[in-house]
DNA sequence: TCATTATATGTAAAAAGAGACATAATATCA
DNA sequence: TGATATTATGTCTCTTTTTACATATAATGA
């Protein structure tokens, strides 16, 4: 049971899931392969931490459906309450950041410009899923769902991501404010 | 040559630096520890990226003080001219942010109130640094060293610091003024 | 028709990263 | 005196992560 395993137990938590659909929503706060979730799962149904159900389809392939046993909630519970470990950062654009002088500007803004992009694109899809997330129980944007409410961890995350974006995007227009045009 | 490697070009493309000093000033950027450095050291030394002078110290172990080559300096604009990869952040606070809901809020708010000290710690050390980079040039806390200034990278790369510390501090206590003190 | 994309699951191998083991000098603290 | 911390380099093993290989259905587009 490694961070990624208690990670697929929190999503499990809210909603049952395909190995695939874990996959994908996992992204955002643990990248992951499906080569690295599929054996984890088989690990975790062996040590009953979830269970799983073939669901036949007929238009798309079969798939197994997940869901955290009493067993999964109670390790759920205990890992909560020990402290997160430090987050591990790694962008390759800062390493390239501290030697930016070595090239022209132009090639440096060309940097800055495709994160920038990068940044818009998902500052983008954040808002539309802070609007999805809320309207989903009735709430509006200036509504914050109670501590129990199912959405609270949801809706605390997409406002991180919201912050984190945003500040991203203020520090790459400043970065190509202070790279001249040209020499 | 992995990214880690290039990593340590780009501090090497400023001052000759030992195998430790590159281990200890990389973490920021890219975490790594000195069992992955020194073999990766010695291999970028074969490939002519890097070369090394042993230098003798009384107090203190002898060290190898590596210099990035020509052909290392070729490599990192070569790198450069190419887009960043995209960000990997891993955050276990994210995973467990997801389901808070599941534990009493005092426990809850344990996990953010350690995670904002530790912000708040990573805050001061910034700082404190960007006095000491900014005045090693003579510079006060108002000016912005030019592009072709040795200090460019290193003053865009504390900037994004704190900004981003700032922001992380700013969610933290949001978050916890949002989970109530009790049920 | 062929290529690609999305859905869906799996394995095998390689690369990257973490942790432990190993040595050694000096310094500090109990 | 013994324990720990800092500086300094290195290897070995284990875990984690990525990439590639593998299969299958259905839809979309060139």
């Amino acid at each position: 049971m490694n961070t990624l395993s208690y990670g697929l137990l929190s999503l499990l938590s809210h909603h049952s899931l395909s190995g695939y659909d874990l996959m994908l929503r996992i992204q955002p706060f643990w990248p992951a392969k499906h080569s690295q979730i599929y054996p984890l799962l088989a690990f975790m149904e062996k040590e009953e931490q979830v269970t799983f159900e073939l669901i036949a389809q007929s238009d798309k392939p079969d798939k197994k459906v997940y869901s955290i046993t009493d067993k999964g909630i109670d390790s759920l519970r205990e890992w909560l309450s020990v402290p997160a470990s430090d987050p591990v950062m790694r962008d390759e654009l800062m390493l390239k950041a501290y030697c930016v002088s070595f090239v022209d500007p132009a090639i440096s803004r060309k940097l800055f410009v495709s994160r920038l992009e990068h940044y818009q694109t998902k500052l983008q899809r954040y808002r539309e899923k802070i609007r999805t997330v809320l309207s989903s129980e009735g709430l509006t944007e200036s509504d914050t769902p109670g501590y129990r409410s199912p959405l609270f961890g949801a809706y605390i995350l997409l406002n991180k991501a919201l912050l984190t974006c945003r500040t991203n995007i203020e520090w790459c227009e400043w970065v190509l404010s202070v790279i001249p045009e040209a020499e």
